[in-house]
Parts: C-alpha cells; structure tokens; sequence
DNA sequence: AAATATTAGTTGTTTTTGTAACTAACAAGG
DNA sequence: CCTTGTTAGTTACAAAAACAACTAATATTT
C-alpha cells in the first residue's frame, strides 16, 4: 500500500500546532485581554514597538504576517490610550512613525515579564534541548529565517 | 540580573506556535475553504465523524476542545449540505447522532488523503526522530492525553 | 509634466466568532 | 410526583475578523 494507516487528526500538524497554539496561550491571553484590556494584534503591536523599537504600521505588518487592516485598528485603538504616539514621516508622508509612550513602555514591561515567566513556565515541560529543538522547528514552519 | 537577556518576540512560545500554526495550515486552508466551501470548524466535524465514527456534537466539542456554539453551527450547516445527518438519541431526546452521509464520506476521503500528503509535505522538513518529537511536545502542549 | 501605477493607511460592509440567554430533556432530592 | 438543578443544543446579540473599496502620497512611464 502506498500511505501508512497511522495518520490520524491529533497528528495532523496544522491541526495540532492549532490546539497546542490555542491551549498554551489560554491563560497570557487572559491577562493581556482581562488585566490590560488589549487584544491580540494590540500586545503584539506593542511588543514590536517595544522590542525592536519605533517602526511603521507596514513594518509591523510584514514581521507579524498580519493585515493591514488588523494593524491600522490596533494602532488606532493604542493611540487612542495614549500608549503609542503617530508622527508622519519626513520621507513619506504617507507613512507614520509609531512609538511607544511613557504609558505604553510601561505597560510593555509589564507585560514581556509576564511573557518571559509563562513562557518559562511553558518550556519547563521540556528539557533544554528540546525546548531548543522546538522553538527551531517551529520557526521553520512559521517561515521565519534564521 | 535575574533574568536572560535572550528572550525575544519571536521565540515566544504562544506567539510562535501561533505563527507556525498559521503559516503552515495556510495552503490547507484555501483548500477546504475554496475548494469545498468548508469553514475551520467544518472540516473539523467531518473528520471526526469520519475518522472516529458517528457520535454527538457535545463529544466532538469535548475532543476538539470546542464552543458548542461553533460546534452546533458548523453541525447546522453540514447538515444542510447534505454531508451528515442528525438523529436524536434513543435514550437521551435532548443529544443527536451525527453521522456523515454518503456524501459527506466522499468529501472526507478526498479531504483526509489530502490531509495526509500535505502532513507528510509539512514533515518533510525534519527527520524522522525530529518529526515525532515534535508531534510529542505539541501534544503535550495542546494537553492531549497520550 | 501628465498620465498611470503603486504604496501606506483607513473606512465600510459582510462573515465569523464569542457570550449570554434560552428551550427542551433529563436527574436527583425531598 | 414535583421542585430544583444540570445538560444538549439553539438562538440572539455584541465583538472581532476578513475582504473590498477608498484616499492620499509617491513612483514610474511616456
């Protein structure tokens, strides 16, 4: 026979990373939604912003994989909570240079310890060497160049 | 200092499962979606019929670890594809059995084969060993019972 | 330098999801 | 039984995402 009979849907990696995805952000998801009241394209804005430094909407866009529009609102809605500030771009003034405020840095610290811990947390299922492995593959089917 | 200085966006584990997640169902994705006019949750549904054998939506949900809401409308709309039927419980009028109708195994079979080649594609990545780690870990971390 | 095409970002509209409230059937406990 | 509680599944409404169409600025072509 041509396909081995063991493939079964727990296996199916995009089904799989989908619920290992969704499982283990469950919780970090509950604290930047209930405790910070952000959304998901909103902290990932802010840690762009805060761990790269000051970048444009379209940056942001193409390092996350994300639409423009997703990022358009959640950049709107972080301006309008004061954690990032839009200054027009000398070169192109079409695009706009975003950065973070006092508040946003403040809040972006708070929340990358939060992050660092649950992942730690997380990693703790695996040795050092697997958890190494992992983040690896996981790169690579996330497309990101090393 | 207490902490490591390593820590990065892009090896955030809830972030990069994420990402992996997303990019490497991708092309699987459009074709459900394009192809078939399934929705995530659909496809979902007629594999688990298919694979496990006919059962109720509250078992599905409990194995997909999903909404009964998204489960009862991805349900509603196979339904009325003609892809399974619904037939209330001899013992318990409040529960119905799902099972997929001629149609809706047709649908499966190309689907699963699919499934498979594009899971064997997505694998080729690493080896043999790398492979089922991985598969190891996200399981642990989607908190499948092994 | 017009005319045309492209790009950064926004806005409007439609789908899809999340959440809560609901119906109908069942399960106990008194 | 008959009240109270729970469960399977649906429905209604609010929040969020996807998609398309748009504006304004910049490149490119002729």
């Amino acid at each position: 026979m041509a396909k081995n009979d063991e493939f079964d849907l727990q296996n199916f990696l995009p089904y799989l990373l989908n619920q290992a995805a969704e499982q283990s952000s469950l919780e970090f998801q509950r604290i930047y939604k209930d405790r910070y009241g952000l959304l998901r394209t909103e902290w990932r804005v802010l840690f762009h912003l805060g761990m790269y430094g000051d970048m444009t909407a379209k940056e942001i866009g193409a390092r996350a994989l994300t639409h423009k529009t997703k990022i358009s609102r959640a950049v709107s809605r972080l301006a309008q909570r004061r954690y990032i500030t839009r200054t027009r771009s000398e070169n192109d003034r079409r695009a706009e240079l975003l950065a973070l405020t006092q508040a946003g840095r403040g809040v972006y610290q708070e929340l990358r310890g939060i992050a660092e811990d649950y992942d730690a947390r997380l990693a703790q299922q695996f040795s050092r060497g697997e958890g190494a492995l992992l983040r690896m593959m996981l790169r690579r089917l996330a497309g990101i160049e090393d």
